[in-house]
RNA sequence: GGCGGCUUAGCCAAGGGGUAAGGCGGAGGUCUGCAAAACCUCUAUUCUCCGGUUCGAAUCCGGAAGCCGCCUCCA
């Protein structure tokens, strides 16, 4: 089956294919580095970094651009509130940023571009707006004119003759000619402070929209392959970078247009502004592992909410102790007969993987496949063993499939003399039938996070999650 | 009001005309000094409800109920 993604343009599934052969040019929209981002937003990187990396998988050279939104209201305010200069305040959260995706597991984005380094291109597309005649200024600050693309709406489906002016239309934009239209760049106002650009489109700073145009053009092309990002971008701001990219072009801007769905809890969004939301940084300081974390964010298929809970997170976490215990045996078969099964079971195994993930990143039915693959290679061991060789098989594939899901991923273990000391003590206890001493070693190791199991083949040990 | 989505086991979650993947939890078992760990086996006659289409519906169509999202700076 060929790869095929949900295209919000066009609301179904569509086989995929690319601009330049061979070649994928993908853009997420990034942070809004004014605070530390909460897991819902990581499930948009994930989501993100899964898709790059079945792309790669599928052996197709990606390019991936993922923006740091750097100026807006809510990055100014922090900065005036704390008395220091923008690029202070946003540089320790955007630095908060790239350690958290790292904490994931989240393979780097080849570049992070943050709007304040590119206002000389925003200020470049404003201009080219302003002379086609797609945008217009009023009292410093320019808009861009809705009417003049009739295409307007075709992403989220909306029609613009419709909109309801709702409780979130502000009150004063009665500087717009149609309720509707955006803001291109916004003229210098004294809540600003000292954030501001003299450009030929005016005093001022660039409106949100804008950057993701004119960044994701700079470095992927006028016309690319995949636009991506959560679910509430879909209007007003891809709405908008479209309308902003094609006015001014007069070419396509987009091909794939793929959204994930929210994180929620209790039943609702996790959001900032409902004050329901955990950062990575909450978790992780409560003892989780950021691995068990993004196991949770990738379980279920990115088009469907998830609803955030701990006992889903400790699930996940039993559920990746599995996949550990799986690779960990496998490192230690011995046996020197192959199991002509297992060749059947691991092309079997490939095939399904493929298939799920072909299917609109199937990432819940991909990991099904991964645990039947557990399934059956045990059974196949607990019935009559299978050799070193077919372990190895089987490890090359199940990192294979790791590339993509990107779990496998661990702390170094190293014991220390003293714990080592202390495993050989607890077997000689056991030799001795020094019972009381052997599980008293057993319980003060697991409580600095060491767990012991005796096995036929002597005591194996591993760190708790 | 407009647009869109969801409802599958105790919990999480795939599937989407041919007879219910997977994970967690639970129950048995193998191994073991052991209630540890690991591994194995079992764990939904049925998919929110009511109609319809069909040889056949969890799946398609119509309706109802409940829930969620977007509708101007939010992943």
């Amino acid at each position: 089956m060929a790869l095929r993604f949900y295209n919000t343009l066009t609301r179904k599934k569509e086989e995929f294919y690319t601009v330049h052969p061979g070649e994928v040019r993908m853009y997420t929209c990034g942070p809004t580095v004014y605070d530390f981002a909460h897991i819902g937003n990581f499930r948009a990187c994930i989501f993100g970094d899964i898709l790059r990396r079945y792309l790669e998988y599928k052996g197709y050279k990606v390019a991936y651009v993922m923006n740091i939104t750097d100026v807006d209201d809510r990055t100014i305010n922090g900065s005036q509130k704390q008395g220091i200069p923008l690029t202070e305040y946003t540089k320790r959260y955007k630095d908060a940023f790239l350690e958290d995706i790292k904490n994931l597991n989240i393979k780097p984005a080849n570049i992070y571009p943050e709007a304040t380094a590119h206002i000389a291109e925003m200020e470049a597309l404003v201009k080219s707006l302003l002379d086609r005649g797609h945008a217009y200024e009023n009292q410093g600050s320019i808009y861009f004119r809705i009417s003049s693309f009739p295409e307007y709406g075709k992403l989220s489906n909306m029609d613009m003759s419709r909109l309801k002016a709702g409780a979130r239309v502000a009150a004063d934009e009665y500087e717009k000619e149609e309720v509707a239209d955006f803001a291109l760049w916004k003229g210098w106002d004294e809540k600003d402070g000292r954030v501001f650009w003299e450009t030929e489109v005016g005093k001022g700073r660039p409106g949100w929209h804008i950057e993701c145009s004119a960044m994701s053009m700079k470095y992927l092309g006028k016309h690319f392959d995949i636009h991506a990002g959560g679910v509430d971008l879909v209007f007003p701001h891809h709405e908008n970078e479209i309308a902003q990219s094609e006015a001014a072009t007069g070419e396509k801007f987009v091909n794939f247009w793929l959204h994930n769905e929210h994180l929620m809890v209790e039943g609702r969004r996790m959001a900032k502004r409902y004050g329901n939301y955990y950062t990575l940084r909450d978790l992780l300081d409560k003892g989780y592992n950021p691995i068990a974390i993004r196991y949770l964010l990738l379980a279920t298929h990115h088009r469907q909410q998830l609803n955030f809970t701990f006992d889903g997170l400790e699930a996940a976490k039993n559920a990746l102790q599995r996949l550990y215990d799986f690779v960990d045996n496998l490192k230690l078969s011995k046996g020197d007969k192959d199991n002509p099964e297992i060749d059947e079971v691991l092309q079997r195994a490939k095939k399904d993987f493929e298939e799920a993930l072909d299917d609109d990143l199937n990432t819940s039915e991909a990991l099904g496949v991964m645990f039947t693959l557990v399934k059956e290679v045990n059974r196949l061991a607990d019935e009559k063993a299978i050799s070193s060789s077919d372990a190895g098989k089987v490890l090359t594939v199940v990192n294979e499939f790791d590339s993509v899901l990107g779990l496998l991923r661990r702390e170094e273990l190293i014991l220390d003399q003293e714990v080592k000391a202390l495993i050989e003590k607890r077997v000689s206890a056991r030799k001795e039938k020094d019972f009381a001493l052997a599980d008293q070693i057993r319980k003060d190791l697991e409580e600095k996070g060491i767990i012991l199991e005796d096995t036929p083949e002597g005591t194996k040990w591993k760190r708790k999650m």
